[in-house]
DNA sequence: ATAGGGTTAG
């Protein structure tokens, strides 16, 4: 117990000019301004005025005009500041995010044994979560309930529970509101909010109703807060009856609630109600433009999600961390690299490149569009890579089949004392599976047991079965399968797959079997088998799976490449005639395929899973799709300062078409990026960066 | 005192 301040001397009696002290100070407080404050204060300090005598005024003055450190100067001069002071200090520190000082203060009280009023409660809390001190906040909280105010103080037990959800304690949350007797909306809104933060969408619900049948009367936010549930477990039934309660209780114009609504439609499937509620927003704010496009970001309406992001600029939207976030999202999903770097650039000028969510994003896109260096470069800008950005980077590398880094990353994510996740092991699996890495691999896998809780999941298991399957190591492949307890039909695909490089028939006709179990309708393996059949130069069963195929009603997934031009996408299939520069494409396609024959091309007729004669044989490998998308590409190229293209497939690109991509990297100089339905291949002087594993 | 939108992997 400090005895300086008991110590002190009776304070000096009031000057007869108090009152005009008084109130310009009010004055000063109303008005808000520092300016009038400091003239003030320099006033009473000239004129010999006791100022300290005011210090709780002052300290009003300075805090209501936005300087906590000029009130807080004054109130280390106080001998004895009041409560009131002690608490708005700590209000305001809170206020602007100080969130350190302000628990300092706190401290400082409980140690001067003052006794904290309910407003210092009620904010102190959000300072403890803010710092991660569980520790501490709990401290506080026994303090408020010696105090007394615990159960009595809705405001109080409002921000406890609020504390005790920002740490996943739902248990607590619940019997601090349980506690209360007079509750009200912001309790309740407080302990839904907590339930829907922590996955338990239904009690969510369940506390909505609770709070229906006591006659509290929900606001804006608690319906904003109640739809997350419903659209998290996709209750439609239940959402639907909110946006009626909404309109009914007239909260049908307020934008949060409208948020709310158009994210839950969407979560359902509704993306047209989504859009529905959207337009009917008369003036809608970041928050909602962002909304509207991660919903048709997530229904996979790409283009819609940018069309709407260029109307949010065109209609003054100011796009923040979030809004970049989620359309940098959307250029992943479409390996959109130039737009991709256009908002780059917005975020550099507007300074949110420093943002982590903007920068994991920038790793992930630029990842996506096959530009690893780009990739790496924004990583390199963080001063503590977290774990989103490390496992984006480990993804781009393992990509594009840079194994080597990838696991570089793995560990040097577990030296900075990242722990890695499901997402971690995963991508740096199916890294090395991609490098033909099967030590490394073993490596990483056999940490999972020791280091990784819940130990491998069947993914992890995938992983290490196309691993070694790859590798040509079928029968440690189906061992390793063999210690998953439920085995999935992604691990049996997988093994079917690996099956298909190796041309094992019998093993892959059994793995085939245990997928089709599984389900029944998944026309993915008869087209595999079927090419393994092809591939081992077995028609008449090619012609009975195909025939199957036909039966059963599947359209095959043709293949398919496509290149984006100037913003515009250009699809080729085998043997397209449809483009309109289709007579200029195949004279360069014929000239390519020339000076690559110069350059040691041999067509591989084994790609061909077809059964013709071999003139049509060779002539069918030369219209693959994915040469005529580098055909076209090279010719709308030419002359440009582009130094690279990029080309996509849908499925995994032919093995004559990856050779002849890398002797046409060689002739005309330029990197080729082709991205195929797994994976990366970075042509460069006549060389693949998956160097021919693949 | 309570609220709406965001990043990886599969």
């Amino acid at each position: 117990m400090p005895t300086s301040k008991a110590a002190s001397p009776p304070r000096p009696p009031p000057p007869a000019n108090s009152n005009f002290y008084i109130s310009l100070l009010n004055q000063c407080a109303a008005e808000k301004s520092l300016a009038q404050t400091r003239r003030v204060h320099l006033h009473m300090k000239q004129t010999g005025f006791p100022h300290l005598s005011l210090g709780n005024k002052l300290i009003a003055a300075y805090l209501s005009s936005g300087s906590v450190d000029d009130a807080r100067s004054v109130f280390d001069d106080m001998p004895q500041p009041h409560v009131v002071s002690w608490s708005s200090m700590i209000s305001s520190y809170i206020r602007q995010e100080r969130s350190q000082e302000a628990v300092a203060l706190y401290k400082r009280m409980i140690i001067e044994n003052l006794v904290p009023d309910e407003f210092t409660f009620s904010r102190i809390f959000r300072a403890f979560s803010d710092l991660r001190l569980f520790n501490g906040g709990r401290a506080a909280h026994g303090q408020s309930v010696v105090v007394g105010l615990q159960a009595e103080n809705v405001y109080v037990s409002s921000s406890l529970v609020d504390f005790y959800v920002q740490f996943g304690r739902l248990g607590e949350a619940r019997i601090i509101y349980d506690s209360v007797k007079a509750k009200d909306v912001v309790l309740s809104t407080a302990l839904i909010v907590g339930y829907t933060k922590n996955g338990e969408d239904r009690q969510a619900i369940e506390v909505f109703g609770e709070m229906l049948s006591s006659y509290i009367p929900a606001n804006d936010f608690t319906f904003a807060s109640v739809l997350i549930a419903c659209g998290n477990s996709e209750d439609l039934t239940s959402g639907r009856l909110i946006h009626g309660a909404i309109l009914k209780s007239g909260f049908g114009s307020w934008i949060a609630p409208q948020t709310s609504l158009l994210s839950m439609y969407s979560k359902c499937g509704l993306i047209e109600d989504s859009l529905k509620v959207f337009n009917g927003i008369v003036n809608p704010n970041t928050v909602a433009w962002t909304a509207i496009i991660g919903c048709l970001l997530h229904s996979h309406r790409e283009e819609e999600a940018l069309s709407m992001f260029r109307s949010m600029i065109l209609n003054s939207g100011a796009p923040n961390a979030f809004t970049l976030s989620t359309t940098l999202s959307v250029c992943s999903s479409l390996a959109l690299f130039e737009q991709g770097m256009l908002i780059h650039a917005y975020a550099l000028k507007s300074g949110l490149d420093a943002n982590r969510f903007v920068i994991s994003a920038l790793v992930d896109t630029y990842g996506k569009c096959g530009h690893v260096g780009m990739a790496r470069m924004v990583f390199d800008s963080l001063s503590a890579p977290d774990l989103i950005s490390l496992n984006s980077l480990i993804n781009c590398y393992g990509q594009s089949g840079n194994g080597e880094e990838a696991v570089r990353l793995f560990d040097m994510t577990r030296r900075l004392g990242v722990e890695p996740n499901d997402a971690t092991y995963v991508n740096v699996l199916a890294a090395c599976s991609n490098s033909g890495m099967l030590e490394e691999g073993r490596r990483v896998f056999s940490l999972m047991f020791t280091d990784h809780r819940p130990g491998p999941s069947n993914d992890h298991y995938a992983c290490m079965v196309g691993l070694l399957g790859r590798a040509g190591r079928l029968e440690e492949a189906e061992e390793m399968l063999s210690k998953v307890q439920k085995p999935d039909k992604v691990l049996w695909r997988t093994l079917l797959g690996v099956c298909k490089i190796h041309g094992k028939l019998d093993m892959a006709k059994w793995a085939a079997r245990k997928v089709l179990e599984l389900d029944p309708g998944d026309e993915g393996t008869y087209i595999l088998l079927s090419n393994i059949y092809a591939s081992l130069g077995q028609w008449k069963e090619v012609i009975n799976i195909k025939c199957l195929i036909r039966e059963m009603g599947f359209k095959k997934d043709p293949a398919v490449s496509w290149i984006y031009v100037n913003k515009e996408i250009h699809t080729f299939m085998a043997g397209d005639q449809s483009h309109p520069d289709g007579e200029l494409i195949y004279k360069e396609l014929e000239e390519l395929i020339e000076k690559t024959k110069g350059l040691g091309y041999v067509p591989d007729t084994s790609f061909v899973l077809q059964q013709m004669d071999e003139f049509e044989t060779e002539r069918s490998l030369f219209y693959h799709s994915e040469k005529l998308a580098v055909a076209f590409g090279v010719l709308s190229s030419r002359g440009t300062a582009c130094n690279s293209i990029t080309i996509f497939k849908n499925l995994r690109v032919c093995g004559d078409c990856h050779n002849w991509i890398k002797l046409v990297s060689k002739v005309i100089g330029k990197e080729i990026i082709a991205r195929d339905a797994k994976r990366f291949h970075n042509y460069r002087d006549g060389l693949c960066s998956c160097g021919d594993y693949w």
